[in-house]
DNA sequence: CTCTGTGCAAACACTTTGCAGCTAA
DNA sequence: TTAGCTGCAAAGTGTTTGCACAGAG
């Protein structure tokens, strides 16, 4: 399983790519040689880089490419849901001072984060083939969305 | 302390920082007056603040504390467990072009982020009072820890 | 041809650091 | 007493913004 993820098949890149195209056309974002630059470098790689990250492997594809449009890029993707962020919300750091095991539902409009306990998410084991290579110190549920107050507000 | 708390919950509240000031002489920091304000103002609160929100509030109590002690103390305060960080890792956004179900394992020492897909854990339902309240938009699984290679360069 | 996207530089928000004086142990 | 802590100011890091020009549709 691990292998599988880490191996994206080419066959599958092309598909990609072209989904991708119509993704734009669809929300009336322009297809550039930037943007496609960028989701190229993104689905070639299981490293979940940086925009720095990304930034220096496309330049050495498209030299005159700079950091803002990646960053800016970036952003696109994941407001048109064809990448995701998996760390650094952007936003500052927040803290908890409760250490009883819980999870946490974040609203993704007002920001508030909710506390909540399910049993079923404690209870799930991590995978032997993960438990065997590594040594795992902290479970992290968080579900986001939109909170009740929010969706009265439209 | 106020004293319309006079029941169990001040008493947990008690308990902590007794148990918080142990943590310290264990650990060989020394219990300032500061750094107790600062986890009493972050154990006070459900809303899961960040060191600007703690600090102002800290300030009301404690006029003269800086921002920085603020922030240094509640770095501190996660180094020994005695608070977590539950958004924005300080360090840059990392981005993933993968749109499969899938969960991730990170380590804390060489910051790699891995791909997985372990079933049980997709197949837990978001519990119902959640749904009622909240739209939920996404679901994410994290684990943490130590990968193989680092744990071999110890 | 039009209007979005890009590159540049400057602004910005948050966090960290160097240092001198202070304080808990 | 003294090692560690704090407050201040300055630097650092990553991200966003305003603007003029370029290029996709």
């Amino acid at each position: 399983m691990l292998n599988r993820c880490n191996n994206r098949k080419k066959t599958g890149q092309k598909k990609k790519i072209d989904d991708f195209q119509k993704r734009c056309r669809d929300t009336g974002l322009k297809v550039t040689t930037q943007r496609l630059a960028v989701y190229k470098a993104l689905i070639e790689t299981a490293e979940h880089p940086s925009a720095e990250t990304v930034f220096r492997r496309v330049k050495q594809i498209f030299p005159t490419i700079s950091l803002d449009t990646v960053n800016r890029t970036l952003r696109t993707l994941s407001e048109i849901d064809s990448a995701f962020i998996v760390e650094g919300s952007g936003e500052a750091r927040r803290f908890d001072g409760n250490l009883h095991p819980h999870q946490h539902f974040k609203c993704v409009r007002c920001k508030r984060i909710v506390d909540f306990y399910h049993q079923p998410f404690d209870n799930v084991e991590v995978p032997l083939n993960i438990r065997r290579k590594f040594k795992v110190l902290r479970k992290t549920v968080y579900l986001e969305g939109i909170c009740d107050s929010c969706r009265e507000k439209n």
